[in-house]
Formats: C-alpha cells, structure tokens, sequence
DNA sequence: GCAAATGTTTGGCC
DNA sequence: TGGCCAAACATTTG
C-alpha cells in the first residue's frame, strides 16, 4: 500500500510532469471517494490550470488555480498518466487535460479525491487531523511528540496514527522497529532517550532509501513502472521463518492489537 | 466451484 | 481514550 516513500515520489514525478496542464473534464466511477457530488467537483475544476504537486503523509495536494484536489491512494492505490486510448480496464476517476494526456486515479479498495477552495486546503476534515509530515519532522519535534502525547499507547499504533506522525504505514513499521531494536508492543512511555533517537533515525533510514530507490516494488510509478524498493532491501518485514540479519534468530510474526506485526525476538524484546 | 478468511486505510461508535 | 467494527474488494485458501 503506497506509504511516505511512494506518495512523497508520485508526488516529485506529478510536479514535475503535470505542472501547466489544463483539466478537460473528470470521469467519476466511484462518486463515493468524492467530497461533493460529482457534478460539483466537475464544475469547480472545469479548466482548471494545474500549479503545483505538494503532498502530507499519505495524501497528495494539487494546487490548481481554481482549488486544491486532494487525492488519498488509501489501500493500493495507483496514478498513472497516460492517454485514453491506452486506459487500462479499471480505475475510479479519470482526469483528462487539453492536451490529450489524461491521469487515471484507481485504488483497490478505499481511497478520496477531495475538492477544497484555495484559501485554505486545511478546511478539509481529514487534512486538518494530521500531524507533521513523517520526512519534515525534526528529532527534537520527535522527541517532544513521543514524550508529551504518548501515553499508554503501544509505539506501533502510535506511529501508524496518521494525526501523531503523518505518513508512516504497515508495511515499513516492521523494519522502521527492527532497526531501533523496539519491539511494537513497547509502551510509548517506556522508550529511554536513546531508544527516541534510534527509532528517529530508523525511520528517516528506513523510509529515505526506498524515496532514493522510487518507492516500493509492488507499487507502480506515475509512467506505470515498478519501485526499485524489492523484497532484497527489506530487512525482517513479511520474511516470516528466515533468519534474522543481525542474529540469527528465526523471525517471528505476531498478533499486535489486530494486526500482524513481524519481529526478531532476540533483537526486540518486549521485557 | 464456491465460500470463508485475509489485509491494507480511515471514520465512527461506545 | 483506546479498542473494535464497518466500508466502496482482489486474492489466496479449504
């Protein structure tokens, strides 16, 4: 599922592509991803020229000079610009420009386009809830969030809450915890200063290299290749039965709260 | 072949 | 407030 790393790149690729296009129109196949009715985010991007991609956590922002669209990929999402002659068989949306290009926008299963006026994109009620982007965050930003909103959270929801930390996911959370050497059921307020500052750098090393690599494999770029983030350059996470790479040990996948989390019990105990 | 289980995200409910 | 469920499936498993 496209995380910090796909989104930040989709991002960079759609700014770097989609700056100075015109909207045609908007194909609408699932009205229920929209904020308003079809016929109103239709009507409100009519020729709309498009400025400027940005992007938050896992959401995606275009700035255009009629309002902002607001795209989450929510689970497996994908954007791919390409033409309507060669529009593969599913998608959602579908923006088409002057000039004869068009964005397709699918997800496998949730995902939203919002539509927000110019002044002020935060309005949104699912922008407004998030907390600093997961690559702009500074340690000391970090440090204070960890200690003063968490509680007797365990650390993996905590960082999978979109509104502490926006922009980490399921997927990099195994590995982002092996290398801190923090087991997912840690309490927030049991980590020890060095415990904060290794889990920092875990995440920035985690989550910057796949960025550098394109995103993940099983994720499509905007010109429908895959990441160069593969299997080989993850550490622990899904690797159930294979050996530790740091000890040995054998890895282990666990029930945390209700979801699956896979851990090297020799290099993160729970204590 | 078909039903059940699974799993990503987010919002809403107690 | 934290834990649980539901929601617009596709794919694997029995």
């Amino acid at each position: 599922m496209p995380e910090s790393p796909e989104i930040t790149a989709r991002a960079y690729e759609m700014n770097a592509s989609l700056t100075g296009k015109t909207i045609s129109s908007l194909e609408v196949v699932q009205p229920k991803c929209l904020n308003l009715t079809p016929t109103q985010v239709q009507e409100a991007i009519q020729n709309a020229q498009l400025m400027e991609v940005t992007h938050h956590g896992k959401w995606i922002k275009i700035r255009t000079d009629r309002g902002w669209l607001l795209i989450n990929l929510g689970m497996g999402g994908e954007l791919l610009l390409t033409t309507r002659r060669n529009l593969p068989p599913k998608y959602r949306l579908v923006l088409d420009f002057s000039d004869q290009t068009c964005l397709l926008i699918n997800f496998w299963w949730f995902g939203y386009m919002h539509f927000e006026t110019l002044e002020n994109p935060y309005a949104n009620k699912m922008l407004a809830k998030l907390g600093p982007d997961v690559l702009e965050i500074s340690s000391e930003q970090f440090r204070t969030l960890l200690t003063s909103n968490g509680k007797k959270v365990r650390i993996k929801p905590f960082l999978l809450d979109q509104s502490n930390l926006a922009g980490i996911g399921n997927a990099y959370i195994h590995d982002i915890l092996f290398l801190a050497k923090i087991h997912p059921d840690r309490l927030v307020s049991s980590l020890n200063p060095q415990e904060i500052d290794r889990l920092y750098q875990s995440i920035q090393d985690c989550l910057r290299l796949s960025l550098a690599k394109g995103g993940a494999f099983y994720e499509l770029t905007l010109f429908g290749e895959k990441g160069g983030f593969t299997m080989e350059d993850i550490l622990i996470g899904y690797k159930e039965g294979a050996s530790c790479p740091h000890c040995g040990t054998i890895i282990q996948k666990i029930r945390t709260g209700s979801n699956q989390s896979f851990i090297c019990p020799t290099c993160q105990p729970l204590d």
